[in-house]
RNA sequence: GUGGUUGUAGCUCAGUAGGUUAGAGCGCCUGAUUGUGGUUCAGGAGGUCGUGGGUUCGAGACCCAUCUUCCACCCCA
């Protein structure tokens, strides 16, 4: 009985060039995070379901992947709960370990139990798939890879520093030709809340606010009243929508506005700081931009927020974060503030294949096909392949002596950069002919002459 | 989770109003070409029409359920 193959929903295969792609787009990611002093950490797929539920909102309890308790477990099902559409204790009772959501919240976890193991400020990175019980849409996955770096243990500004700067270094490495890296503070957005009166409407202000982007001034105003935010507070904050200048002109018009709120000048004096340092930093290809509109739904953020976006290409942004100043406390530890940015791996290997940035060599890594002419001249050409293997240079020989015509195809098809003959004339003389699979150009030379020019 | 949408060969898709044996292009295999691929020509293989029910003399087409795809919302990377 044969089965048709399927794949989950929201899952996808990954075949050799788009691994090879996404090993190439790690790589620098690594190095860089590795020239900061990043160290890279690795949590299990899956944890308790306590450790990860209520972390993330009820919204996020639904799409947390739960794993069904195996075998004699089964029995601990609590049916008079599924009776009672009790759902939330049913689950409880059938599952007790769930897929990693995110990498933050096990990260949490992981610097709470390893407290006393940890120099701080310690520095992670640390790139894991995560799975989400989401509907998939474009660019949306059950399945997909998140590649994290935080600080913890340290609210020094210098590390905002260092994300900014990282973000720049990845994304330029790459080649992305521009892109702009959207600052701003939670600071700021807490003294706007204050100033306009709606202080403990924080929230909703700011979940309003982080669409301007998607629904224009319009929505956001028809967003807040929906919220029931005084129309006085919408008044005031409406001007903020279309600030225009440089940023230190908007830090200024931000600081008039401000004046009144501790909090809020807190934030401004936090970013100009940033914008101040910067000046003594190169930047590649990025762009700063302050922009108090940026909100991050994300409620654990308390200062420092980041957004970066790609210039002339139609996706959302590819990088986020920011600073947060409690999260270890929801394992114990408290007065651990942190801060933290993600590169969205999917997003990213979207934009480089659209804009055709990755390299040949990182799909075309069969530098050498061997030609098989049967069993005395594949004994010469295993030798050679050894001396080639030697030398890191990637070879393969054809495994069965079958018409040229099928071994030439396969090297086609496999992308070759060169195929190898040794015939029974080159074998007779000692000789190798090497063709070009691009140019179709063909020498023949001695065998230690093609050695000693690779 | 809410509303909509999609599913026919390995891939992209035709298939009229429900009516014989379900088609095309590309790809694949074989040969023209036993030491030369990406071009050409000739031939060939490949489909329980997503799955399970139902309506009908008869279903790829209509109805229901379910899975999947894509889209909007919620939320998010």
């Amino acid at each position: 009985m044969s089965q048709k193959p399927r794949i989950s929903k929201g899952t996808r295969d990954f075949s050799p060039s788009e691994v090879g792609k996404r090993e190439y787009i790690f790589s620098i990611m690594k190095k860089v995070f590795g020239k900061y002093g990043f160290q890279p950490i690795e949590t299990p797929s899956f944890e308790l379901s306590e450790t990860l539920l209520g972390k993330y909102g009820e919204e996020g309890d639904r799409l947390i992947f739960r794993i069904l308790n195996s075998g004699d477990k089964m029995l601990k099902a609590d049916i008079d709960a599924l009776k009672n559409r009790n759902l939330n204790r049913f689950s409880n009772s059938i599952s007790e370990k769930a897929l990693r959501y995110d990498l933050t919240v096990p990260f949490a976890r992981y610097v709470v139990q390893h407290q006393n193991d940890i120099t701080f400020p310690f520095k992670r990175y640390q790139i894991q798939p995560v799975w989400r019980a989401d509907r998939p849409q474009h660019g949306r996955y059950q399945e997909f890879y998140q590649c994290d770096i935080d600080v913890v243990g340290s609210d020094s500004l210098l590390y905002e520093i260092e994300c900014i700067q990282i973000f720049d270094e990845v994304l330029s490495k790459l080649g992305l030709p521009g892109f702009t890296i959207k600052i701003n503070n939670r600071k700021v957005l807490n003294g706007i809340a204050e100033v306009s009166g709606e202080s403990d409407r924080l929230t909703d202000i700011v979940t309003a606010i982080d669409k301007l982007d998607k629904i224009g001034v319009e929505g956001v105003v028809e967003e807040l009243n929906k919220r029931d935010i005084s129309q006085s507070c919408i008044e005031m904050i409406k001007p903020l929508f279309g600030l225009k200048g440089t940023n230190k002109e908007r830090l200024g018009q931000m600081s008039d506005f401000l004046a009144d709120s501790e909090i809020g000048m807190k934030g401004l004096q936090e970013l100009s700081f940033l914008f101040d340092i910067m000046k003594h930093t190169p930047i590649q290809k990025g762009r700063l931009e302050f922009d108090v509109c940026l909100a991050r739904g994300l409620n654990y953020y308390t200062g420092a927020i980041f957004e970066v976006l790609v210039d002339d290409v139609k996706m959302g942004s590819i990088c986020g974060g920011g600073r947060y100043d409690d999260l270890t406390s929801l394992f114990g530890l408290k007065g651990v503030s942190g801060v933290g940015i993600s590169f969205g791996a999917d997003r990213i290997y979207d934009v480089l294949n659209e804009l055709k940035l990755f390299p040949d060599t990182v799909v075309n890594n069969l530098s050498y096909l061997f030609l098989n002419f049967g069993e005395e001249e594949f004994v010469k050409c295993f030798e050679l392949s050894n001396k080639l293997r030697e030398k890191g240079i990637p070879c393969e020989i054809y495994p069965v002596s079958t018409k040229i015509q099928k071994q030439m195809k396969y090297a086609n098809e496999r992308n070759a950069q060169n195929v190898l003959m040794i015939g029974s004339s080159e074998l007779e003389n000692q000789q190798i002919t090497i063709k070009s699979m691009e140019s179709g150009e063909q020498k023949t030379m001695a065998i230690d002459e093609f050695l000693s020019q690779l």
